[in-house]
DNA sequence: TAGGATTGACAACGACCGTAGTCAAGGCGA
DNA sequence: TCGCCTTGACTACGGTCGTTGTCAATCCTA
């Protein structure tokens, strides 16, 4: 029984309920990736998208749903990313490796806000901790299906769960500017880590 | 000028004020290892040591000082484990290496809130980050210094951050069960990547 | 025992939180 | 033009926050 979709200023309510949760989306990834979690109260939120609570309880359940879009809207982008990189590089493994790498550079150099979704966030918010340790083995795990798999399972798992933890770990001090490196040598420097990892 | 510490209850006024600091950092350490950031209020801080608001402020100028109290007083124990243990060990480099790990898996099994106020809260308290990047990869220096050293000072730093992320990400993992594994093989596997990490 | 040191309980300030509700002003299609 | 849909501004509730201050009870030493 939906309406019939009576248009209103040129657009449908569905258009501008999607517009208003895009808009309450970007908000969070500004709050979330500039100043953390703590940072993004619904008050806040609505602040800096320019609109009010009630539009926001429109899209989102409640502060904690928005969190968990913003983190998948990021975590959906680099995966997009990836698999394109992968999918447009060469047969070599290390040029495929360093696509991939590259790709994923350049999406948290770009928008570093990003960056820090991705990695730092799942890691201390509840609402975030089940999905982080999803997504990072799971950017891992696609590199390592590339490559010849001859390991066996529990050193499989601790061997990308340790260089899970070296990437972000790279990754973080880069954006921090803690770790004061040229970019190609940042990456240069990951993709030997992940070769090595599979060879191993 | 200090006053000549009349006794009180068979205590000086330092100890009692020593005393209630300590009980302070007891329950810092509680809640943010357990709960998070979010969880240390001066008021849970407070009700959790037993002790009015105004001993809060007697030992600590703020929330933050608190914050860092509770960070260095774990890191400082944690110094002290691997001191010990590099000292007590073998001369044997992998009995080395082993000996820094395991006491380090053991203090963060034996009381996972300081594993956790260690790897993680630094990673997104504002107030702890600097403190973060300082100690973690003087974990990895404490061992490099220990072995050979050929390598150039970016390739160094890039390796210490590298398998500093690892070894975190791995404790993490173990301690949220969310890496599940024997405390043997991840000691082992640590061992491996350190050697690993010192070779190359 | 008198008197000051020390303690605990608690109130107060202004601010922010999540969430829900009200109400008037305006825009739009019929 | 009429009447409904949509919008923004606003208020309210009960709660917690950091921080400072008050005040009566208690304890010890002199």
């Amino acid at each position: 029984m939906t309406a019939p979709q009576r248009t209103w200023a040129g657009t449908t309510l569905t258009d501008r309920r999607a517009t208003r949760r895009r808009q309450l989306i970007e908000a969070g990834l500004e709050l979330l990736g500039s100043h953390g979690t703590s940072a993004v109260s619904v008050r806040a939120v609505c602040r800096t998208a320019k609109l009010t609570e009630r539009y926001f309880y429109e899209s989102f359940d409640d502060r904690d749903a928005l969190l968990l879009a913003v983190y998948d809207q990021v975590a959906q982008q680099a995966h997009e990313a990836l698999v394109a990189a992968v999918a447009n590089a060469p047969d070599d493994v290390t040029e495929l490796v360093r696509a991939a790498v590259t790709s994923f550079v350049e999406l948290i150099i770009d928008d570093p806000r990003k960056g820090r979704v991705l990695l730092l966030a799942p890691l201390t918010d509840p609402a975030l901790i089940r999905r982080g340790s999803e997504l990072l083995p799971s950017f891992t795990t696609l590199i390592h299906d590339q490559l010849p798999a001859s390991i066996d399972g529990t050193d499989r798992r601790l061997s990308a769960v340790g260089v899970t933890g070296a990437l972000t770990n790279l990754f973080t001090g880069y954006l921090n500017g803690t770790l004061d490196v040229p970019r190609e040598r940042l990456v240069e420097h990951c993709v030997q880590l992940l070769l090595d990892a599979a060879r191993a």
